[in-house]
DNA sequence: AAATACATTTCGAGA
DNA sequence: TCTCGAAGTGTATTT
């Protein structure tokens, strides 16, 4: 098969669409769209009756079926899968198996309208804005949590998770900082309130707990007070200004 | 436009390719490979740069963005996003707006290699294997989690959550059951810890939390022990034997 | 419209 | 390989 940027077949029958796909799929993504019928067994169990659907087929063996409307595909399989592809009784049958957990998927497809094989890249990508960058910003500028903060360490191992942030406050007391780049709900408060209850408690001094993040819930503050723990409210806005200078 | 089931356009100008999709995009499933570049402002931001990229839009007005690796897209737009097409300076610009919360995702193409637009529809779709699926098992067999348990309510309200199922034991004592259909993390327990922690204290009796999972992490354990929690094993091959007879 | 919790979550980082 | 926690999470359900 010579390199071709992208390749078009327009309603091969089963036995061809078998051979090409087994011969392109590491080499192209392959977007079919045929009347068809999938079955999912796994960590759960699916089955999507007959019509047409469009299936995408990924180099790295990630198996997509698209559906008219929503984000997410009806049915999928995540990268590191193995597909096979066959004809049977003029059915178009395509496999794709992942060893652990194992899940299987397994369309039957008739007719076959069309295949386009497309040689695609990933150009570079960068993101803005996650908590990770929220919280590096707060390290340059412990002011944002209150006067006197003072980080200790980001990314505190404790025997039951990861503390975003540890500090101390002017007084010397333990603060233990949540952070959360969208509104808090009860799960965050909850989270706090474990490392909060169950951090070595020294001698002399509080262990605080701060939920840092631009909004929460009206049940998660209720939760928070009830646990006597505190919320700071940081948004996107007010940390751009940090951001840079 | 006469009804097709699919059509094609091979190497259409950006003009060209801007009036079919500002025609198509609502009865069709829009698929497009071409050379583009992306960029991102809403909730956060991102830049893809430069490459060729597999371009999906929806008839709902989801908007897709796929590289040659991953179950996820690169970029996207969720069900409810408005798209525009147009040329300018021998570019196709595609722009999708999102009103709540405000986001636009902007897609510069060229060239355009080419241009499907498919008429697909979503057949039947039946999921098994589900939560609410394990609950309704334990409900019919309350055995399941110890002997003597008897259910009070499924999704039972409180002031800082839904508990999954509570009951009582045989010796009166409340039970809060937590329910999981995959292993269990700090997570789950922490939000269990906080149900417990605040249910009303009845005169005489204890107010016990089971986390209800197939499996639980080690970090997940030692909490739960140092919580006085309890962990009860539930996996699915277990369920199925119940699930009919 | 806003809140809440599930999901075959997926994905990435760290051990 | 496994564990853990973030994500522009998405999605359905209920208020």
């Amino acid at each position: 098969m010579s390199y071709e940027k992208y390749v078009i077949l327009e309603n091969p029958d089963p036995a061809q669409a078998a051979e090409f796909i087994r011969l392109s799929w590491r080499r192209y993504v392959i977007v079919i769209f045929a009347r068809s019928m999938v079955t999912y067994r796994g960590r759960a169990a699916s089955r999507l009756d007959w019509d047409d659907h469009l299936i995408i087929i990924k180099p790295d063996g990630t198996l997509l079926v698209h559906g008219p409307t929503k984000r997410d595909p009806i049915n999928w399989q995540p990268p590191g899968c193995t597909v096979t592809s066959m004809e049977r009784d003029n059915v178009l049958v395509i496999r794709s198996r992942r060893p652990r957990p194992r899940e299987e998927v397994v369309i039957d497809c008739n007719p076959i309208y069309v295949i386009l094989a497309v040689d695609i890249r990933r150009g570079l990508f960068r993101m803005y804005g996650t908590e990770s960058w929220m919280i590096s910003i707060v390290m340059r500028h412990p002011e944002l949590i209150e006067d006197g903060f003072v980080p200790i360490a980001r990314e505190h191992q404790t025997k039951y998770g990861i503390i975003d942030l540890l500090g101390r406050d002017r007084e010397g007391n333990i603060v233990i900082c949540e952070f959360k780049r969208r509104m808090a709900d009860v799960q965050h408060v909850a989270q706090l309130a474990l490392y909060v209850d169950t951090f070595p408690r020294p001698k002399g001094a509080r262990v605080r707990g701060i939920l840092v993040a631009p909004g929460i819930s009206d049940k998660a503050l209720l939760a928070l007070k009830e646990k006597g723990l505190e919320y700071r409210r940081l948004n996107h806005a007010t940390l751009m200004k940090y951001a840079e200078g």
